[in-house]
RNA sequence: GCUUCGGUGGCGGAAUUGGUAGACGCGCUGGAUUCAAAAUCCAGUUCUGUAAAGAGUGUGGGUUCGAUUCCCACCCGAAGUACCA
């Protein structure tokens, strides 16, 4: 009776169906665990095997927590408002709430091939109006909110009314707009409405600014970095520039410090945790005041050394630093507006990267140093960032890299502040092995107390203040798109007012169209209904926005990240409509035990959320601030994409092997049209694309090679391969431990099925192990103890591995579990029992069916998981004497026959060479022929 | 460029703390079974070499009795780089 992986498979997703197997009850007496994974966006593409990866990994842990006694929480849902969607529509014109919901069923249809014990009843989608009520709420909720340094915490903006009206805003302490200006009391109670809100919105969590952006002209709209390729937008080619906008932003900067202390309360790996320190980028150093001659304007500049303050010999800033248009001379202005634009013309990634490029321009503004009086000339240049500290340098060419070069290209001034240090090669960086000269009264003194003294003479002549400087910046919350959350927001007299919560959610808009409207503005523009009535207190036509109840509505959606910020609270009481979750509910399972995804989202998804955590945390509304205990990272699987090559301006194919020297372009083609050894089949290729259907391909002995590359799996590279050919062919039992099987979960790896048929023909050596040709049969003896002992050692082996989520080792230990037994004829039925709760978590539906057919009726689910017994693995204790060089004397005790074997062996190769062991414990002894022999007690 | 990770046979990978490098699987070779094939089973398989022996964990150095493992420099690959998800 051979293994029917089909029939079995279907019957056991249908049961566990049936039975809601995995519904997780938010009361029971068992203690709790919550599994997740971070949720797919679903693409058109469908699931790729790369997708189940981590799926599986946290699949097998659920069902191991739940065979160890747990309620276990796995529930799974959808990030379903996303770019992608939007861009079909725009090119097909179908609703992305279609098109994404057809993605999400084809989603669902795979996932639930693979037999995992998601607990359906509890999905959730982010484009739901039902859950994106929650998400604009909280948006509401983040913008009357500020944040209060001497609390350290987030705090109602009604309190920060009240402070401004008993003493203005001189005492305090909070997260501020940087160009805020100091007021009384008095003064507050002064000011107009409109200013006031204006002050207010400085503080708020959620505030709008303005903000550089990718803008396409052609395209009447923004793009985001994925979208340009080489300074042109992918869609078109056109030109992209950055440009100022209005935007949302969220303050989440109010939250550095916290965000880089609460990474010491969380079990996250470790380079996940330091990518994140890093990108929050706390430095402490000295915010120093340069005045400009002959405005009344100073420059501050962000040094975390001060101590090198008379080697300042210029000053650099960003091209959009905002006074750069005033301090400029007459005679430098047309080359400095014309480096303003060249530089609007590349992205800040490129501008960061390209260190090879030396370029800037003279403003023919002079700073005046704080310290020497000494005239500075003023330069701009683009690796010089905005958005970066205070978006000038202060440049010390002598100990700095990227100042030396920039001095040395455009000859100004190097003076050399370290003594008897050469830098006529290049800058000196380090921080010690100096001693300072040429700096007044610094000379001779060393870094740390150069230091020191330099900041006590610059605050002494308050030019220059002590000041911790962050990299994270704020996050922008808008986005000129179609398919998001619509901000429950309108404007009156420019000022943005949040609509009460008890009217939400606002729904998002029927439009016609889904690009920019016409006159640029983002496509909720294009709605009839998009305008808000205080009367009525709901949406109408914009057409009736001249009457005076009726005001226009934000046109902005939220981005991504907004919605993946707080799902993991809603699964836990995914559909209760008086709240994002019960506290009940939130206090029950409180945060998540196991997290799963990918660490390319290390400095998005999970610095955000941690954020938002935070924030739904100081405001009571949430039980604990870190909502993920433990999270791992599963490596990204990558595809092996096929390229051919086609000789440039011609319409002639080039074999692998023939391109050398040739000019040529290189083509993504699909990898079905590839056999094992990269020969292409012409004739299926020339069938798919009509480009390819009269094309000439130059062979080389007959054949025709491709170049095969390992990338990241895309649709758009034609390299994807689906899980449900290989469900088709050998099963889910078979891809799941297939896919464990290939590597270290947290690693990136190349998908090759090649070896699959090892994990399958290891399912079918299971299954005919108790399956002889009359059909099931077991023995009903008592084990043998040499089968108890495979069953242990693994059980052993296996226990661990999973607590360690190795499970690459697991699988290899079930491999050589069942070779053993094989090899010793083993049917036992109670060694089968154990064996099959064991592999169940692996491979579900095989272990279910096996378990049902020794005459059990509860689920193999829902029994609980062997316990290792030492006992059983326990070799009797053999003694073994050796010497060493005929002087050592020891005896040693040893527990496994294996150890006993291997030493053995060492003797009898290496006869001079033996050991005695006297009284001692030994847990291992190695020996090295001919040299030493190390002996760990 | 910067941040993080990785580099071990023909391939995916294993190797508790610095202690026999290559577990397990694929592939390959030979054999059994078969009219034959598939499937299955058995044996072998890092490289050079008939062998003896020697070399060997990206490259070059270092620490150590001993390094895949620790340190320094470099090369190559992957991911992220703030509006893809």
């Amino acid at each position: 009776m051979s293994y029917n992986f089909k029939d079995i498979e279907l019957k056991w997703q249908k049961y566990w169906s049936k039975n809601q197997a995995f519904k997780a009850v938010n009361n029971s007496k068992l203690p709790k665990y919550y599994v997740m994974d971070m949720f797919p966006y679903p693409s058109g593409a469908g699931l790729h095997v790369g997708h189940p990866l981590g799926y599986i990994a946290s699949d097998i842990y659920s069902r191991f927590k739940r065979h160890k006694g747990y309620n276990v929480l796995h529930p799974q849902g959808y990030d379903s408002f996303g770019l992608p969607a939007e861009q079909y529509a725009i090119q097909t014109g179908r609703h992305p709430r279609e098109t994404t919901n057809e993605n999400i069923n084809r989603y669902r249809e795979q996932l639930d091939r693979l037999g995992f014990s998601f607990d359906w009843s509890r999905e959730i989608r982010t484009s739901n109006k039902e859950y994106y009520k929650w998400t604009q709420w909280m948006f509401i909720k983040l913008y009357n909110s500020w944040y209060d340094f001497k609390k350290d915490k987030s705090r109602p903006i009604d309190e920060l009314k009240n402070i401004f009206q008993n003493s203005g805003n001189i005492d305090i302490k909070a997260c501020e707009t940087e160009s805020t200006e100091k007021f009384s009391s008095i003064e507050w109670g002064n000011f107009s409405e409109s200013k006031k809100e204006n002050i207010l919105l400085s503080y708020r969590l959620a505030y709008l600014s303005e903000i550089d952006v990718n803008w396409c002209p052609n395209l009447g709209t923004v793009l985001a970095n994925d979208e340009i390729i080489d300074g042109l937008s992918d869609r078109g080619g056109y030109e992209v520039i950055r440009k100022k906008m209005t935007q949302w932003s969220i303050r989440i900067s109010a939250y550095s410090e916290r965000l880089l202390n609460g990474l010491n309360n969380i079990d996250w790996p470790e380079p996940l945790k330091e990518m994140q320190r890093n990108w929050i980028g706390k430095s402490e150093g000295s915010l120093v005041k340069f005045d400009i001659q002959d405005f009344e304007k100073q420059i501050e500049a962000f040094t975390t050394r001060a101590d090198t303050i008379f080697g300042v010999t210029f000053i650099t800033l960003a091209p959009e630093h905002p006074f750069v248009k005033e301090i400029t001379s007459q005679e430098n202005k047309g080359q400095v507006n014309e480096y303003i634009i060249q530089s609007s013309k590349k992205t800040e990634r490129d501008r960061i990267s390209d260190v090879k490029t030396i370029s800037g321009v003279f403003t023919g503004a002079y700073a005046i140093h704080p310290l020497s009086n000494e005239k500075l000339p003023i330069w701009i240049s683009d690796y010089v960032l905005a958005g970066y500290g205070t978006g000038a340098v202060m440049a010390v060419p002598c100990g700095d890299q990227r100042d030396y070069n920039f001095a040395k290209f455009f000859k100004l001034p190097i003076t050399n502040i370290f003594k008897d240090i050469d830098i006529s090669k290049e800058a000196f960086q380090s921080k010690d092995g100096f001693k300072l000269t040429n700096s007044d009264f610094l000379n001779d003194l060393d870094f740390k107390k150069g230091l020191s003294k330099a900041i006590k003479e610059l605050e002494n002549v308050k030019k220059g203040i002590h000041k911790i400087n962050y990299k994270l910046r704020d996050a922008v919350f808008s986005r000129q798109r179609y398919w998001g959350e619509p901000f429950p927001v309108y404007y009156k007299n420019n000022l943005p007012v949040m609509i009460n919560e008890k009217y939400l959610p606002i729904i998002l808009p029927e439009v016609d169209k889904y690009l920019p409207t016409e006159d640029g503005k983002p496509p909720l523009g294009n709605s009839k209904c998009w305008a808000w009535d205080i009367e009525k207190n709901s949406i109408v036509e914009n057409t009736l926005i001249d009457n005076k109840n009726v005001y226009p509505m934000e046109l902005n959606t939220m981005p991504g990240w907004a919605g993946s910020s707080w799902y993991f609270n809603r699964y836990m009481d995914p559909n209760n409509i008086d709240n994002f979750a019960s506290m009940e509910a939130l206090k029950y399972w409180s945060e998540i035990d196991l997290y799963v995804g990918g660490s390319e989202h290390a400095t998005g998804h999970l610095l955000y959320s941690r954020f938002w955590q935070y924030f739904l945390y100081d405001h009571n509304l949430v039980p604990v601030p870190d909502y993920a205990k433990k999270l791992i990272n599963q490596g990204m699987i990558l595809g092996n994409s096929a390229y051919i090559f086609r000789l440039n301006g011609s319409d002639t194919y080039l074999s692998y092997g023939l391109i050398k020297g040739e000019n040529v372009q290189s083509i993504h083609i699909d990898i079905k049209f590839i056999n094992q050894n990269n020969e292409l089949n012409i004739e299926e290729l020339k069938k798919w694309q009509p480009q390819f259907s009269k094309a000439d391909f130059k062979n080389e002995n007959e054949k025709f090679f491709v170049k095969r590359e390992v990338e990241k799996m895309s649709k758009s590279k034609f390299n994807v391969v689906s899980p449900d050919e290989i469900c088709d062919k050998y099963g889910a039992d078979t891809l799941r431990l297939y896919e464990m099987f290939l590597g270290p979960i947290d690693q990136a790896k190349p998908w090759n099925t090649a070896g699959i048929t090892g994990t399958f023909s290891f399912l079918n050596k299971f299954w005919n192990l108790f399956h002889q040709t009359q059909g099931f049969f077991v023995s009903d003896e008592e084990p043998t103890k040499d089968s108890l002992k495979i069953l242990h050692k693994t059980i052993k082996k296996v226990s661990e591995d999973i607590e360690n989520f190795s499970f690459n080792t697991s699988v290899s230990a079930f491999m050589i579990c069942v070779n053993e037994l094989n090899s010793l004829n083993c049917n036992n039925r109670l060694i089968l029992n154990d064996l099959c709760i064991l592999l169940s978590p692996f491979a579900p539906h095989i272990c279910e069916e096996i378990w049902n057919k020794l005459g059990n009726s509860v689920s193999i689910s829902k029994v609980p998981y062997p316990i290792f017994n030492p006992e059983f693995i326990k070799e009797s204790v053999i003694e073994y004497p050796v010497s060493f060089n005929g002087k050592l004397r020891f005896r040693i005790k040893l527990e496994t026959s294996l150890e006993v074997d291997r030493i053995k062996k060492y003797i009898l190769n290496h006869e001079k060479t033996s050991l005695y062991l006297q009284g001692k414990d030994i847990k291992k002894v190695i020996i090295v022929p001919k040299k030493i022999i190390n002996i760990v007690f």
